[in-house]
DNA sequence: GTCCGTCAAGAGCAGTGCTCTCGTTTCTCT
DNA sequence: AGAGAAACGAGAGCACTGCTCTTGACGGAC
């Protein structure tokens, strides 16, 4: 992002990000399978060719675009976060749910790109893993602060995590510091599920069934942090 | 699938059926991007063209793949529940989502092909609604049995459902009749969680982080089996 | 037995990702 | 400051895609 020290540097960081500007358009328009290197270059008065000086290959510019989409996923749940009381735990999680949603909504074509089927032979690199948590440890922090300050009501209806699940619960517990196995399955269960209704709504599933989305996934997302065991909202429904 | 009359309609049906064979071949391949009706030519010997004969373009070939997808996805879900005895709810819907579960690891091209990022461009036809509801049909058949017989546990955890819920109910009810507006907010939650599952699973979020999928999954469907209301299973966990 | 509809084949169009070469420009090192 | 190296844009070209159109042959119905 740093000016480049010479000039060359300097227009090749430019037309690297009006390369991935364009792209982006592309995508939103056309989704992934759209997304034509020659068009990138035709509307930037480019020959096709000159564009592999920038990406050696149209999946490396697809992982600019996956990075760059989670990167901004992660950003408005940060701020999503971050704009609610430390201690409303379930206000935080409601928050971070429509973060996802509302960021979603915004972008089908990336959200699919992200959340969606991979694209055929394409290997996500380990670039991407950093950027694609930033949500998850958002998630994370709250459901992990929630449980030291003991406002995590007992598991309730759900039944114990099986012994076996210790080595997957303990690697989830990176992000989610000192919480319990049980907790842990229930974490899942609720970030699964969170993104399971997001591309149920956006790939069609709920279609002509469900014709008010945002009420049944508002009223979803509570019945979540009840399973979660995050208290009850004291205040009326968030939105 | 009867024998068509003449000669050519009998030749036509069996070459259609080749065609689809072999596109489904290359689908469990390179994925739904990766399907070439010229290279499904090349390999029955014939000229691309000819293939138009049988399937005005590419989209045609891929709807009839679709289609034939969520038949035998609902195939393998009626054959799951209908092994269960009838009054085992908690077992039924256990069975229906490790039927989902397996028959989309067997084939997970497929899987994303239905349930993944909609093809750009691409329109599903009314054709596939019948299909696509197999499943969804048994899944509403369970829950309206086990409320029949007054074998739902009262709401727990979850909040009730928003008033504004009650036309989307209504809908959702046609597959799913006598099921009170709660339930059914419950079922959308417990369905979308369901195939949210499947798709972190099968489009590698969980990968790195859950190494034993299968304990997970049946731990986190009986969770969703508790928000449902089901009774807790009286025999050792399912699987 | 004729005649119309169906069929496979082939050529061709517009588009794609990607590679290679060829001058030119720009930076860097001496 | 000048020589060598690196980066760059342009262009041609390869192999591939979906799809269209035309041509000629075959088969079933009247």
């Amino acid at each position: 992002m740093n000016a480049g020290r010479t000039a060359r540097e300097r227009v090749r960081a430019e037309l690297t990000r009006e390369i991935t500007d364009i792209a982006r358009r592309q995508l939103a328009v056309d989704g992934a399978a759209g997304l034509s290197l020659r068009a990138v270059a035709r509307e930037m008065g480019m020959v096709s060719s000159a564009i592999y000086r920038y990406f050696p290959s149209r999946d490396d510019l697809l992982t600019a675009l996956i990075i760059d989409g989670y990167n901004t996923a992660g950003e408005a749940v940060e701020r999503a976060d971050a704009a609610c009381p430390r201690s409303d735990y379930t206000g935080r999680w409601l928050a971070v749910c429509h973060a996802v949603r509302d960021w979603a909504l915004a972008r089908p074509h990336e959200y699919a790109l992200l959340y969606g089927s991979p694209v055929p032979g394409y290997q996500a690199p380990m670039d991407t893993v950093t950027a694609a948590v930033r949500d998850t440890v958002v998630y994370g922090r709250i459901l992990s602060e929630a449980h030291a300050a003991g406002a995590l009501n007992p598991p309730g209806v759900c039944p114990p995590a099986p012994a076996s699940f210790a080595g997957d619960a303990a690697r989830v517990r990176e992000v989610m510091p000192g919480v319990p196995d049980d907790v842990v399955a229930r974490a899942l269960v609720a970030w699964s599920g969170l993104f399971g209704w997001v591309s149920f709504e956006l790939f069609g599933q709920f279609n002509a069934v469900v014709l008010d989305p945002a009420t049944a996934f508002g009223h979803a997302m509570r019945c979540h942090a009840a399973l979660l065991g995050l208290p009850a909202p004291a205040a009326p429904p968030h939105r």
